[in-house]
DNA sequence: CTGAAAGCGCTTACAG
DNA sequence: CTGAAAGCGCTTACAG
């Protein structure tokens, strides 16, 4: 605990007291009317919920909790909420969680582990039942099971975490690239690149494996001068074309790391006097909302964040039902979205 | 309360009664240890703040919150976490309430008024201190009002809401449209369109007002005619493009609803030969992403609406603490972005 | 089927 | 400066 604020009464709530003052039943009667047991009968229970009625009683869910030792609330760690895909993914978590009579606590760290400590911190102090973490870059794995105690259970979104038996759930990175290679490959395809990522993020690597996985099924051997590597921005994908074009000579199509990689490819592409979809296939991945707006529209994978963020609040609530349940790797859907970039003629 | 959840019970926590007996002290000297209280001698709290890491103790801020009739947490209801404009927004309230050491109860309602009514009534149980509340669609104030209750301050975020009297923070939407107004002018042009929006909408009406301001206030006459209605989107207003020169026959510049308006009018523009920026001037409003992208670049207004967050974060502080004041209406500022889009020449 | 009593984890006058 | 006691609003055995 850091921070003082300053005490401010709320409003002078109408309690279960009140309510069995008003029509003459004992405070236990209310509560089992409140919780809905069955044990109270019909005309109690009737003469209990128009007196709550006419009292406009509110819960008070905090001091139920506290005296059963429960919690309602799921804390959400997000690490960019400004970025769509965590927005919506967090919107499905939301979604979800209210669905199971849940409150989403919200935190967000801007990717920075100082802030990422001291929301933690804050978060873990009001109890919640569980926790969703999309982990700042380069968290301490130990630290934050340390922080977070053993008696959350958490799950992992999105970013590896090492030195942490959590749950965990990614996207499924090396089906999504293996999709949009085979897509490549049926149409004819058989020089295929991967341009753009880092080889040392898990994301790239997973996703390169699908492309390998699917080369070789197809009988193809991947040369590892096919694989470009460059940072995930536009300008960046744009300025390397030329090495690719040096490193893959004859590369008639390329499955490019995301989304921004591949709309920077093609403004390379179209730099060079090569029209996207028409001389070269180009797939992406993430489905952004550019994707579908660029000339020409975009091959690529859509991620569905908010299904993921359902998906996740539901592996959390699973285990926040059965602690001792063995720890879960999951790994969330992609759906190839086929789009004119892709549409190239094979020479 | 609505919901039935299986009751689980949460670690076996450390509570005050364990740490004061592992250092020899009673329950209220660890309690003022916690809460900073200088009535405690340096060596006792040395020796309880020993105890209390070594037996890793977490505060229990609901059970302090019930114990002194505080809440530390504010309800933050969007009505459309997927839009990056929201989202941002609600980064930017999460950090300052963090800040200020409250915590965020996330409430997303899709712009459904009874899932509104769903979540409200689920929020409100867990006794924020205060409510941020960006409203659905045809929400009705009255209803909402009543179920929030007295004691809960509320501020509203974007959307005028009728029958409540709570503060209210909203764009300038008047002083954006004047600015860009203003720019068109100083640039030489007279004869400046209204293209986009819904005339019943309060933002438009906003919008169109100061637009006419700006236009009186250089002695122009603003011709009805020369208000173009429709819906913000790109292909709506793509197709309005000859409405609108139809209706504003030599308009040289046009003042857009929104960013998807302007960028569907260079489409349009586009189509008829008018090349957008060097022979018509346009201006958005909103500067999403694409704005800085488009060929030409958008000049528009940036909202920003983490700083607007924020902002709404502290308005909702200062009620909580002074739940007396009168109530406020505020503008949040925006700022006028320059870019190619105004560039046109002036016949 | 209903009521009296104890207790969740904390804080706060009130004595000493 | 420290401790004993009461109480925030709720729930849950336990009697009846």
């Amino acid at each position: 605990m850091t921070t003082a604020r300053k005490p401010r009464a709320h409003r002078q709530a109408v309690t279960v007291t009140d309510i069995a003052k008003g029509c003459g039943v004992s405070r236990a009667t209310v509560s089992l009317v409140l919780r809905g047991s069955p044990l109270v009968h019909a005309d109690t229970r009737a003469r209990v919920e128009a007196e709550l009625k006419r009292q406009r009683y509110v819960y008070n869910r905090a001091a139920a909790n506290l005296r059963r030792r429960t919690s309602s609330s799921i804390a959400l760690v997000i690490n960019d909420l400004s970025n769509p895909f965590f927005a919506e993914f967090a919107a499905g978590v939301d979604e979800a969680l209210g669905g199971e009579g849940y409150v989403t606590l919200l935190g967000s760290t801007g990717e920075s582990p100082e802030r990422q400590q001291a929301v933690l911190g804050s978060l873990v102090e009001h109890a919640p039942a569980g926790m969703i973490l999309s982990p700042a870059e380069h968290s301490d794995g130990l630290a934050l099971r340390r922080q977070v105690g053993a008696g959350v259970p958490v799950l992992v979104f999105n970013r590896e975490l090492s030195g942490a038996d959590w749950d965990f759930l990614a996207l499924d990175n090396q089906r999504g690239a293996r999709l949009a290679t085979e897509h490549l490959l049926s149409l004819g395809h058989r020089r295929i690149a991967f341009f753009g990522g880092h080889a040392d993020s898990s994301s790239c690597q997973q996703r390169r494996a699908g492309h390998a996985e699917a080369m070789r099924a197809a009988g193809l051997e991947a040369d590892p001068d096919w694989l470009v590597e460059c940072s995930p921005t536009r300008a960046e994908a744009a300025g390397r074309t030329g090495e690719l074009f040096e490193r893959a000579p004859g590369a008639t199509a390329a499955v490019c790391y995301n989304d921004n990689v591949a709309l920077g490819l093609m403004l390379g592409l179209g730099a060079r006097g090569v029209r996207p979809g028409a001389e070269f296939a180009l797939t992406g991945f993430d489905d952004i909302t550019e994707a579908a707006l660029s000339t020409p529209p975009l091959t690529t994978l859509a991620v569905q964040p908010r299904e993921c963020g359902r998906h996740a609040a539901q592996l959390l609530l699973d285990r926040v039902r059965e602690p001792d349940a063995p720890v879960k790797r999951v790994v969330a859907p992609v759906r190839l979205v086929v789009r004119g970039s892709s549409g190239a003629q094979v020479p």
